[in-house]
This record gives C-alpha cells, structure tokens and sequence, in this order.
RNA sequence: CGGGGUGUAGCGCAGCUGGAAGCGCACCUGCUUUGGGAGCAGGGGGUCGCUGGUUCAAAUCCAGUCACCCCGACCA
C-alpha cells in the first residue's frame, strides 16, 4: 500500500497532538482501550516497559533503605473520613463496593446482593489504611524509621480519560514512610524527590524541574506536595512524580504515636512520594516523532532488532548462520553492566513492513542483514533517534566494537534534544501581556502548538493564582534552589519574590 | 446534569426515497515478490445496539430503550 502522508504517523504532531499521541500508542502496541470505560490494556511492548521502569526503581528504593509491603485494595470507608482534606480530595472519584455476591433473577440476569454492613473503597491511594497499619507497627524511636514501598494498582474514577496519562485504573508505586522527627521526613520526601529526577532524567531522557507545589495544588492532605515536571512536545507540562511531607497530619488522623527517647509519647511524622504508568505518557510525549516511538535505549524492551533480509531458503540458511554468530557476539557486549537485548525477528511477513513495525515501537537500533553484508562482512544499521532513518552500511567487527557506545549515544543525544527543547520554550517573563500572548493561540478555534514554561514571578495569592487559571494556564511548581528575587507579581503587580513556573498542564 | 452526535464484519465506514447485507484495511490459502510500508487470484467472517410497532416485505419508516463519543460542568 502506498502510504497517503510520508510519516509513518498520521496525524503528524503539528497537525493534530493529542490524535498523534494515541496512533503513536496504537501502532506502537503499547496499549488500548479496553472495553471498560476509562481502563487500559496494557500489552506486552508497553508492559515490559513498566517492568523495566519497575526494576530500575524497585532497586534505587532498596539503595535508599526502603522495603516492599502490600495493603489491601479494599479501604473501609470509616478510614476514608479519618483526615479532612484527603476526604474532601478524593470524595468525588472513589469507586464504593457495596456488595459481596450476585444472585440471578427470575430472567436469569445477574444482580449484586449481600449489602455489605460498611461499603469499601477501592484505594485511590493508601494513606490511611496504611497509616492504620502503622499506629500498630510503631511504639517506640526504635521503630523508627519505617521505610515502605507498595507496587499496586488503584482506582481514580476519572470524568476523561486518556491512554498512560488519565485512566481509572492504573498502576503505580507508593513509598510511605515515618520518622521521629520532622528534619528527617522532610529529608525524606527531598531525597525520593531526588531520586525520581534523576531516574526520569538518566533513564526516561526525560528532563524534569524538581520543585515545590503551591498550596492549591498540593495533595489532599499533605504539608508540602513536591513535583517534577517535564516538558512535552506540544509544551505543556507533565507532572510525572510526586513526593509529598505530610507532616504530622496523618500519624495524627491515624493515631500513629511512639515513645520518645525521654520516654514521652509523640506523633510520628511522616511521607509519600509515588510515580505511575504515566511515565510511559511522559516518554511517548517526550521523544516521539512523526514516525512512531522513540525509546530510551535503558528502558526499551529490545534495544537491538536484526532483521534477515533472503529470497530463498539457501539464502535463508546463510543469512541466519550469519546472524547467529553477530547476535551470540552483541551479547557479549555489555550496556550498562547489562546483556544488550536483541530480538531476531524471523517472522514470515514482508521484509518493509517489518521494519516499519519496529520503527514505531521505537526500537533503539534496527539492524538489516542479507547477502550484500555476507559478502562485505558488514552490517546495515538504523537509529531510530536519526530523524531520516538513514541505513548506514558499517564493517561487522566495527560495529560490534562501538555497539555499547551506539546505545549510550542514542541515550544521551535523547536527553539532550529534550533538554533543548524544554530551554528553547521557557522563557523568563515579566510583563502581563507578554505572559497573555504567551499562552495564548493564535489560531483560536484550532489551537496550534503554542506556550511553554513561563519563569514568572508570583506574590504567593490563591487570587492570583485563580486569575490565572482564566487563561488554562497553572502554577507547576516553585523549582528548588532558586535564589531569592525581588520583582512585582506577573498578574497583581504587589510585591513578589517567587519565581515560579507556569504552564499549561495535562 | 445541559447541548450536539453515533450505534452495520476485528477496525474504519457506505447503504437509510423500504425489495437477496456491502466497501477499504486486517485475517486465511496459493503463486510471484522481498535492503522504504508488495502484486495478482481465491477465501472465511454479520442477531445491521436492544424492544416493540407499521408493512406482503424493515439496516432503511415510527415509538421507546440502552450504550458510547464530542463540547460544557468536574478533575489534573
């Protein structure tokens, strides 16, 4: 078939963003739609993924001290109403089971009975039934601290939905940890911070602003709400993680209390911090071209693919003798102190069409090899982070010589045209009508990709702020380590020493 | 909950002035092809959302009902 448009995605990003996102998804058989309203199937491209992203945390956790538990998914809606804001956060999406059998009718169609005496809540997170757990586990400052970890699905009954970035069900980690003291939960909910960052950043090539939320945005519940957020490619904001210090507000609601070394009885103070399946919205948005997706090659499920090119089975025979032995030799090359993942794709379709699959699930290099490279003893390579695809023919033994650092290349070339991006698209503005015609679209009725982070500064108002909103545009966070500025609110013009970033967010 | 729209093959759709259920993609078989997305030939697949009504005859007309989508509201 003859393609209509020459990219392998139609739309292109600039034609239309959000339908780009889900085709890019679609052909790059990450996930679909399941026939649960708002809930995803994750198939197994997107899934190994999640496990990659899994791994590579799972063990920075552990480094960190912390240790994996698991909770119930069903919360008694008595612990729901145990701290005020989080009730009132959380309220309105919660999915209630009432009941605990079904029974058939006279027509033989299901109906649930068995009313249960105290409906459950599926988790939309687990603040409280863990803190419930907590108050048992801690008694004395030797308890403490307590460093947990829950991989788990939970349930956020969304109005709108869409594929890894909103879904009613999706799947996430949470760390919840107490301490004796608040300097060391504070730290806490820094260093997890920290450690999201840097796996976005390392891993994801994915550069994120690590800052403080404003009071409005922050968790139902918490003291302080940290975030990191990333740039997309249509320039709006992504908040990919969040580390929150709840202060001594839960261990309060739950009753989480230990004997302190003077022998007196005090509230615990405590934290939580988690990153979800968004992740994989972040890196589809973040890297994605008009062809498909782009993975970083640490967290691509293959990061090699060869592909045999023959006519018959005498070729056949020779290609795949050939590609035996180069693919026995990459495995003898390390990534990152890891075996390179290759796949040999021998399945019986066309050899273009093959290619084109792989090339929108974003495989990082894609590897030709028929007679022509037999008889030159070479390889024909793809990069799929090179904008025109180009097969570039090499000799086998150089290639297999630079193939860790091919890999290492593409990783860090993704991060920095990222970077690039996100630079070239933030901009320090100090005027209100500039900041208006920032996020504001040219083309009204179609909105064309437009804005970006704006570096304002902020008097610290909620009126501000709401005013703001007018606009669709919010405050992301107050980036960390910033030096201290004075200057005049961006909206009210009263003194400000805030400057944070705003955008347009999903 | 308001305003608009759509339900026909796995997906995307046509058919809608009533008269034998179709097209494209995907799938299967064969042959020819194979380093930028193959061609030809053949084939399988349907409770036309559901219920009722009008009619000799309903995907088509009428009524009801259910589901989903888009724009608001809500949420980030």
């Amino acid at each position: 078939m003859v393609m209509s448009s020459k990219t392998a995605i139609s739309p292109r990003r600039d034609q239309d963003y959000p339908n780009w996102y889900q085709e890019v998804i679609k052909n790059g058989d990450l996930a679909e739609n399941s026939e649960v309203r708002g809930c995803m199937i994750i198939k197994p491209w997107g899934y190994t993924i999640w496990e990659n992203i899994k791994n590579e945390l799972d063990c920075k956790f552990k480094e960190t001290g912390h240790q994996n538990a698991y909770f119930p998914l069903f919360i008694p809606l008595k612990y729901m109403q145990k701290e005020a804001e989080h009730v009132q956060g959380f309220a309105k999406e919660c999915a209630v089971v009432t009941h605990h059998r079904l029974v058939q009718d006279e027509q033989g169609k299901l109906i649930p009975d068995g009313k249960l005496e105290e409906p459950l809540v599926i988790r939309p997170t687990s603040e409280t039934i863990i803190g419930e757990t907590f108050s048992k586990w801690v008694k004395s400052y030797r308890d403490l601290p307590l460093l947990i970890n829950q991989w788990a699905n939970i349930v956020r009954w969304e109005m709108r939905t869409r594929l890894f970035l909103r879904t009613s069900e999706f799947l996430w980690q949470e760390g919840h940890t107490v301490h004796s003291t608040q300097a060391e939960a504070q730290q806490e909910t820094l260093q997890m911070l920290q450690v999201y960052k840097s796996f976005a950043e390392d891993y994801l090539a994915m550069p994120v602003i690590a800052g403080k939320k404003s009071e409005s945005e922050k968790f139902p519940g918490a003291v302080d709400t940290y975030s990191i957020e990333a740039m997309m490619q249509d320039r709006k904001a992504l908040q990919s993680g969040t580390s929150h210090f709840l202060g001594q507000n839960f261990a309060k609601a739950s009753n989480i209390k230990f004997l302190n070394r003077e022998g007196a009885h005090q509230y615990a103070w405590t934290t939580s911090w988690g990153v979800s399946t968004r992740l994989i919205g972040g890196v589809v948005m973040t890297h994605g071209d008009d062809n498909g997706l782009v993975l970083p090659p640490r967290i691509a499920p293959v990061q090699l693919v060869i592909l045999p090119i023959f006519k018959d089975s005498e070729e056949r025979k020779k290609v795949f003798d050939y590609i035996e032995k180069i693919n026995h030799e990459i495995k003898n090359t390390k990534f990152f102190n890891q075996e390179i993942l290759t796949e040999i794709d021998d399945r019986e379709i066309r050899g273009g069409e093959k290619k084109w699959q792989w090339i929108k699930k974003g495989v990082p290099l894609i590897l030709e090899i028929g007679m022509k490279d037999i008889a030159n003893n070479s390889v024909a390579l793809i990069r799929r982070d090179d904008q025109d695809l180009k097969r570039v023919f090499i000799p086998r033994d150089k290639f297999l010589s630079e193939i860790s650092g091919l890999l290492e290349d593409i990783q860090n070339k993704m991060y920095k045209r990222a970077f690039q991006y996100q630079k070239n698209n933030t901009r320090i503005i100090d005027q209100w009508n500039e900041f208006e015609k920032f996020f504001t679209p040219v083309q009204a009725d179609k909105p064309e990709i437009h804005g970006g982070f704006a570096r304002s500064l902020w008097c610290g108002e909620l009126q501000c702020e709401e005013e703001i909103k007018q606009l669709n545009v919010t405050i992301r966070n107050i980036p960390l380590g910033a030096k201290p500025e004075s200057g005049v609110c961006i909206k009210c013009g009263k003194p400000a020493k805030l400057r944070v970033i705003f955008a347009k967010a999903y």
